[in-house]
DNA sequence: TGTCGGATCGTG
DNA sequence: ACGATCCGACAC
């Protein structure tokens, strides 16, 4: 069974998918309630030479086993005790190339959604960010490894909504990276859409008017 | 068995 | 700027 999806995650660099990824629907049927958001923003980490990537020198353990598997998959891990992040693992199969989904603009289930970020306050105070984006969407490590290109997982992606304008598409470097040392940190290799508020971190154009 | 530090977040 | 909070990785 192919696909337009599948054939992207298997076929294409992790750069190059990280931005591809955007304006993608990732849908969630995590707890029996459908939610969903349009992905704005990504991160490409590209094992083995990837100093940032948890894969780095094809450093394979437990927790990440699921890279070294087929694209398509999701890598789901918990970071600093607190927060789980969710990864797309793409491909070729032996590569340990995965894409962190850092935020998204709701799109399906927004009641639930602002409900599990608890937001039922009238306030402002839009937070965003991969940890705040898991919480929303019911995503924890029991997803790991679930095929996200499967119509009836749990977890699935979908690229049928209208594309993305390249120039809409901003790269800047990744957040949160500095132990990974030169040149990983300056790579930009995060991906965001242009002035959605729906972003974490800085944007690359800071308004200047 | 023990230590160490992290792909974060929200408050101060 | 900082503390919460816990697991994976590695040293011993």
């Amino acid at each position: 069974m192919s696909s337009v999806l599948a054939d992207l995650l298997r076929g294409e660099d992790v750069v190059h998918i990280a931005r591809s990824l955007i304006g993608v629907e990732l849908i969630s049927w995590a707890g029996g309630v459908e939610t969903a958001v349009r992905i704005t923003e990504t991160e490409a980490y590209r094992a083995p030479e990837d100093r940032a990537s948890h894969a780095f020198g094809n450093r394979r353990t437990g927790r990440t086993e699921v890279m070294f598997g087929p694209p398509g998959h999701a890598y789901v891990y918990l970071c600093y005790g607190i927060h789980e992040m969710f990864n797309v693992v793409t491909g070729p199969e032996g590569q340990a190339h995965a894409v962190l989904i850092r935020a998204g603009a709701p799109s399906r289930g927004l009641e639930t959604i602002l409900q599990r970020r608890n937001m039922e306050r009238p306030g402002p105070k839009l937070s965003s960010g991969p940890g705040v984006l898991t919480r929303a969407l019911g995503i924890d490590r029991r997803h790991n490894g679930v095929d996200l290109c499967r119509t009836a997982g749990p977890l699935r992606l979908d690229m049928t909504g209208p594309p993305i304008a390249a120039a809409d598409i901003v790269a800047t470097p990744r957040i949160g990276i500095h132990f990974a040392g030169e040149p990983w940190i300056s790579q930009p290799w995060r991906f965001h859409l242009r002035d959605s508020p729906y972003v974490s971190g800085p944007r690359q154009a800071l308004k200047k008017r």
